[in-house]
DNA sequence: TTAATTCCTATTATATCAATAGGAATTATA
DNA sequence: TATAATTCCTATTGATATAATAGGAATTAA
């Protein structure tokens, strides 16, 4: 499961794409209204984003936090690695934070490594392509469909 | 990332799927030293996985775990699923133990949500069909390839 | 009866998670 | 320049999960 650390950074991150198009500074206290997240820890949360270089903010009187890169250069890997560590479900398949795993004998043949190593390719394939653009996108494509 | 639990589990399996054809019962403590598992620690766990209908054992001199099904029929979903809880990344995409994500407002039109319904499809898709049979078939023709 | 084993409960140490607290620093503007 | 509104930063907390270990009861084969 995603921490709720990184579910509430989506959701920010999901709210500034769609409500913030201009990228004006918007406070934490919207953003933490709009989307029912505990403010002081969404604060926390907003400024790991910025030291990512997701967010830019702006400080003091009408300061707040908007989106530095375009939507549709934001994808839900990068904000999971930055949160949640590795998308790999075992260390020896991540090829970023690779490890090898400490009780294996042959990594080379081993058949375990080679079902998670397909999980992993599979799932980045999704996240990497998963960006606030598209995101957005498939919510209005959701709410067409049900009207 | 897979809690040190699962892994050592998937591996003790894997291990009497590959070693122990005839399902005999086979000591904790030989798998722990085959496996580089602790002791005390692979204990435990093969006790879950008995108590889940997995494994099999034998009590007093002689004693031991085997396998109770057949390695075709033991995935690798279910094993996670007995240690590390469920697969979906979010709990209002599992299907099992499905629950509302408390700070959202829509969920029919959320897109995060649509996002990782996917994964999740695309996950279980290859769990669901990484038996120990298939896990054995893999190491020997990962091995084969190498020679 | 004994040796070898699983079974079971309790305990521990460490880390992580989810959040809160409090105040310093910064900024717009009246 | 004083003030209000904000982000920035560090520390703390309580709860839970993780990764084990300890010790002995119960069971079984020979």
């Amino acid at each position: 499961m995603l921490s709720r650390k990184a579910k509430y950074a989506i959701n920010a991150l999901v709210f500034l794409a769609r409500e913030n198009k201009k990228r004006e500074p918007i406070q934490i206290s919207k953003i933490s209204e709009s989307e029912n997240i505990p403010r002081k820890f969404l604060e926390a949360i907003l400024l790991d984003l910025r030291n990512a270089g997701i967010l830019q903010s702006r400080k003091g009187k009408f300061g707040g936090y908007y989106l530095q890169k375009d939507p549709a250069d934001i994808n839900m890997a990068t904000v999971m690695r930055l949160f949640d560590g590795p998308i790999a479900l075992l260390p020896c398949v991540a090829s970023n934070n690779y490890e090898r795993c400490e009780e294996c004998t042959d990594e080379e043949t081993c058949g375990i490594r080679d079902v998670f190593s397909e999980v992993r390719m599979e799932t980045l394939r999704i996240l990497n392509s998963a960006t606030l653009a598209d995101i957005v996108k498939r919510s209005k494509s959701l709410a067409k469909k049900l009207k």
